[in-house]
RNA sequence: GGGCGAUUAACUCAGCGGUCAGAGUGCCUCCUUUACAAGGAGGAAGUCGGGGGUUCGAUUCCCUCAUCGCCUACCA
């Protein structure tokens, strides 16, 4: 294949991607270990946003690579029908086109339009997933309403039912007046807004009427509530209030006579330090409410409107009835101060809408009994955390859990399997209850389903399971669970990360303990943020689209910058411009196999780790195994740690500052010369580390390097599966080579002195590229009179003269590399001012370093007390700082 | 109010008890040399937020303060 000069992503990704399918996708193999990693669903109204693009990006990398090394690896995908969000995007298109609420179409017709669309858009961001390179196995793609999930969704509800951990009740639930449903603590975000705290004065019951009357103040800012007031509490050690506890006083325009009870909860220095209690509405109040057995009232009708509770106010809009209350109060001299506030108002994540704290009926599940084994799991070490420290955060709500409320007024979800029969006894089943069939228990008729349906939670928490088929106890069941890895955003880890380790003890109770938990790591993502270090979100439009990213730079390039910027769930400040280094990245990578492969061709090849490549083997050859053999293992053991920007930064420096800087120039003029003895080893290391480096990148870049894998096969006549069914290099045949190493960093730095002295001068003011090298210390000298072409070829030079002593040319530029002297001869004129400069720089800098050194190794502490090892490497770096400055100071005064 | 995180080069971030503190971008100088000019060579650039402490030794550990951010919380 003909591969263009520049990368160019958009010429074969798509193509690589049917080439994958086409070999049998991302099936894993029938045999060996496996290794899981469940996708978290995305909402199925989603777009790709980079925080999926990170969390894309991170679980391919752990599934490639685990398919690499003989996994049988699943990464199994899907959606989440997300209740609240489709439903809304249903009902606003079905306003915006045909003026109709869900109420005109009614239930069955409004949930087909929800099914329509979810048929026609609900695969859209699995096709962005797809974009980026994910390997998922799409033939097992789930979706949390599908006739397998409303199975496992019902087995649990009636497992939890049979154990009584469900209850129903009247519990005070956040309430969206809007979409007429009630929505968990989860939905909801706080707004700052500028309100008014308003005073109310409530008589004291038989306190004398007319002119004097006595009064309790209390403060608040919804005036309205006090139509249900059931009570005020003030602190017991308030001299204002304290001889008020146990009075009554007369409520405003109702009449009610309601309690003052002592509560040490309520602070003295806020407002008026008198609290009214309103349990139906609030619900610091609702739990006064219970601790002091008042009375629950509730005020408002579904869609906000005040009940026949609120009196003269009734049928009012919540709205309309604070502005009239506060009217009327003043008019009745009942209205203390009125002052400006400012506070936090509860909103709606998906309408909006100011929500209403309410008394309604729903049902519950028992949280504690699920929690004890999921908080046993942390403890354990069955599930860990990355980074660890959110551990903490899943222990902190798991041991304060509050009892979850799992029913939603909505239509689109899993409609809860509750039936009743005429007298209102509720029943769970796994089998629907057709109307007129005996009740289970009470044998009269059912007469209705319960219309509520289970929050989304409910379905996605049997995830890492009902996916494999739970509860029939499939093959996969068996054969996937419990999965290895699970990675995810911060804000879910109580949403869904906590209840799926609750789900995994509770309902797969057919595995012994040590084997319920449902992943062994949950990997905390980076939050993605803007260049300002702002959240991404729709609001503030400042979002970067990563399918734009992709469509610019290649899926590729946007994978390894996300891992090249993320350190593991460090927060990460992003612009469009930061993609520019994975895409040269990418190129850069393009271009040297393409190097490679241009000299190869029909060429003879030698392996350098067989017996006959040992024997034309050079230096370089050596140093660049040992590099790739030092740069396998690491990445290897990142890797299996989950420290992928760590394996990506090691590679991103061994391809591109060990191979093409150094190897791939060094190598050049071998290629080139006729007949070289050690081309053929020379191109046989070369096939060798692309093979390998192309085979560890192929986890971050895995269209890149399938497109020069290909090559590379084809232009050595190897018959290879595709990259992506290869197997993990092994090191075969690599080891580290110390020698290599040591003897090679001589070169490299010699090559720096001269380079550093030549670009000090220009041109002009050399009078030919030649330099002349001192080396007194022998083995030094060896090496580079060795290798003194490549030393030549690197520094741009035409002469170079490598030997014990050399005396200082008259003119000529110095430069001094550890024990090594490096002249530049100049013409007659040259201001050498440039170079003293320089020279003298760094002469200050060893300088230091050897006071700084004196001053430790004056130390009779640090001599006695630190590390032996410590103390002889700092008496070894002094001699050579030694050395090195006394080489400067004899230049600079020669010069 | 509690908890967590961040503060290192102009910018974005690594490092985290002991080599004169690193990368990418940007900046300056030079180079069209046949893998790549989205490249190559070289360079300048940091009292590692402030203050205490532990230690022979602190950017690194502890305390404290400041600033920014996130999560949590019944100040009506």
């Amino acid at each position: 294949m003909e591969l263009s000069t520049r990368y160019t992503p958009a010429d074969f990704e798509a193509k690589v991607y049917t080439d994958w399918l086409a070999s049998g996708g991302f099936t894993p193999k029938a045999d060996g270990p496996t290794f899981t990693i469940m996708m978290p669903p995305p909402n199925v109204t989603g777009v790709l946003h980079m925080g999926h693009a990170l969390n894309g990006t991170i679980q391919d990398i752990v599934i490639r690579h685990k398919r690499m090394n003989g996994f049988s690896a699943l990464w199994l995908a899907g959606t989440d029908h997300a209740g609240i969000a489709t439903q809304a995007v249903v009902e606003r298109k079905l306003y915006e086109e045909e003026k109709k609420t869900r109420n005109d179409l009614g239930r069955e017709a409004f949930l087909e339009r929800v099914w329509d669309w979810k048929e026609k858009h609900g695969s859209y961001i699995l096709e962005q997933f797809r974009r980026l390179g994910s390997s998922c196995d799409w033939e097992r793609t789930r979706f949390t309403m599908e006739p397998m999930m409303t199975k496992a969704v019902r087995e649990s509800f009636v497992r939890l039912w049979e154990k009584g951990l469900v209850y129903r009740g009247a519990r005070l639930v956040n309430w969206d007046c809007v979409l007429e449903t009630a929505v968990s603590d989860d939905e909801i975000e706080y707004v700052p807004r500028k309100d008014k705290l308003y005073q109310l004065r409530y008589p004291v019951k038989g306190s004398p009427g007319g002119s004097n009357p006595e009064f309790v103040t209390v403060a608040t800012t919804r005036p309205e509530t006090m139509l249900g007031d059931t009570g005020v509490a003030v602190n017991p050690a308030d001299e204002r209030w304290k001889h008020l506890i146990g009075k009554m006083l007369v409520l405003p325009f109702i009449g009610r006579e309601i309690p003052v009870v002592a509560d040490e909860t309520v602070e003295l220095d806020f407002g008026t330090g008198a609290v009214k209690i309103t349990p139906g509405h609030d619900p610091a109040d609702y739990e006064r409410g219970l601790r002091f057995k008042l009375p629950i009232i509730n005020l408002l009708e579904k869609d906000g409107k005040l009940n026949k509770e609120g009196g003269p106010f009734a049928g009012m809009t919540r709205e309309k009835a604070r502005i009239e209350v506060v009217k009327q109060l003043e008019e009745l001299g009942l209205l203390g101060e009125v002052t400006d506030y400012a506070h936090n108002v509860a909103v709606s994540d998906r309408s909006k809408s100011v929500i209403e704290p309410i008394v309604s009926e729903q049902w519950f599940v028992k949280m504690e009994p699920l929690a004890r084994p999921a908080i046993e799991a942390v403890k354990s070490g069955a599930l860990k955390f990355r980074p660890e420290r959110w551990t903490k955060v899943y222990l902190d709500w798991l041991v304060n859990v509050r009892d979850w409320c799992i029913s939603r007024q909505l239509w689109w979800g899993h409609q809860i399997p509750v039936w009743y029969d005429a007298d209102g006894v509720p029943v769970a089943s796994r089998e629907d209850l057709p109307i007129g069939s005996p009740h289970p228990v009470t044998k009269k008729p059912i007469v209705r389903q319960d219309p509520d349906v289970l929050d989304t939670w409910a379905s996605s928490w049997l995830w890492p399971f009902a996916t494999l088929g739970w509860p029939n106890l499939t093959p996969d069941v068996e054969r996937y669970y419990p999965t290895q890895f699970l990675s995810t955003a911060r804000e879910i880890i109580y949403l869904w990360v906590a209840r799926m380790v609750m789900a995994g003890y509770e309902f797969m109770d057919h595995l012994p303990m040590d084997q319920r938990c449902p992943f062994e790591v949950c990997n905390v993502h980076a939050t993605v943020l803007d260049s300002k270090g702002r959240r991404m979100s729709k609001s503030l439009n400042n979002g970067i689209d990563p399918i734009e990213m992709i469509d610019k730079y290649g899926a590729d390039a946007v994978r390894y910058s996300l891992v090249l910027l993320t350190k593991e769930g460090q927060d990460v400040k992003l612009a469009t411009d930061r993609f520019e280094q994975g895409y040269r990245f990418s190129n850069k990578v393009w271009n040297a196999a393409r190097f490679v492969l241009m000299n190869m061709g029909s060429h003879a090849q030698v392996d350098p780790t067989s017996a006959a490549g040992r024997n034309t083997i050079k230096l370089e050859d050596r140093w660049i195994l040992s590099r790739l053999s030092r740069v396998r293992a690491e990445v290897s053991q990142m890797l299996d740690a989950y420290a992928f920007n760590d394996a990506a930064m090691a590679l991103y420096q061994f391809v591109w500052n060990d191979f093409c800087d150094w190897y791939l120039e060094i190598v050049k003029s071998r290629l080139t010369a006729e007949n070289d003895p050690s081309a053929p080893v020379a191109r046989g290391t070369l096939s060798r580390v692309l093979s390998d480096a192309l085979a560890l990148l192929h986890p971050f870049t895995p269209y890149m390097t399938e497109v020069l894998w290909a090559s590379l096969n084809e232009t050595l006549g190897r018959t290879q599966p595709l990259l992506m069914n290869c197997r993990w290099p092994d090191g075969r045949g690599l080891a580290l080579d110390e020698e290599a190493e040591l003897q090679m960093q001589t070169i490299q730095d010699l090559v720096h002195a001269v380079r550093q002295v030549r670009n000090l001068t220009t041109a002009g003011e050399r009078q030919m590229l030649a330099a002349k090298i001192a080396a007194p210390n022998k083995p030094e000298r060896d090496v580079l009179q060795r290798h003194v072409d490549t030393v030549r070829a690197l520094a741009f030079l035409e002469a170079c003269e490598i030997d014990a002593h050399i005396a200082r040319p008259p003119n000529s530029a110095v430069a001094v590399a550890g024990g090594l002297e490096v002249f530049v001869a100049l013409g007659a004129n040259v201001d050498l001012g440039k170079l003293k400069d320089v020279l003298a720089r760094r002469a200050e800098k060893v300088r230091q370093g050897i006071t700084a050194i004196d001053a430790k190794l004056g130390n009779v502490a640090f001599v006695e007390r630190a590390d032996p090892e410590v103390v002889e490497g700092e008496k070894t770096r002094r001699t050579e700082m030694v050395t090195e400055l006394k080489l400067l100071e004899r230049n600079l005064s020669d010069a």
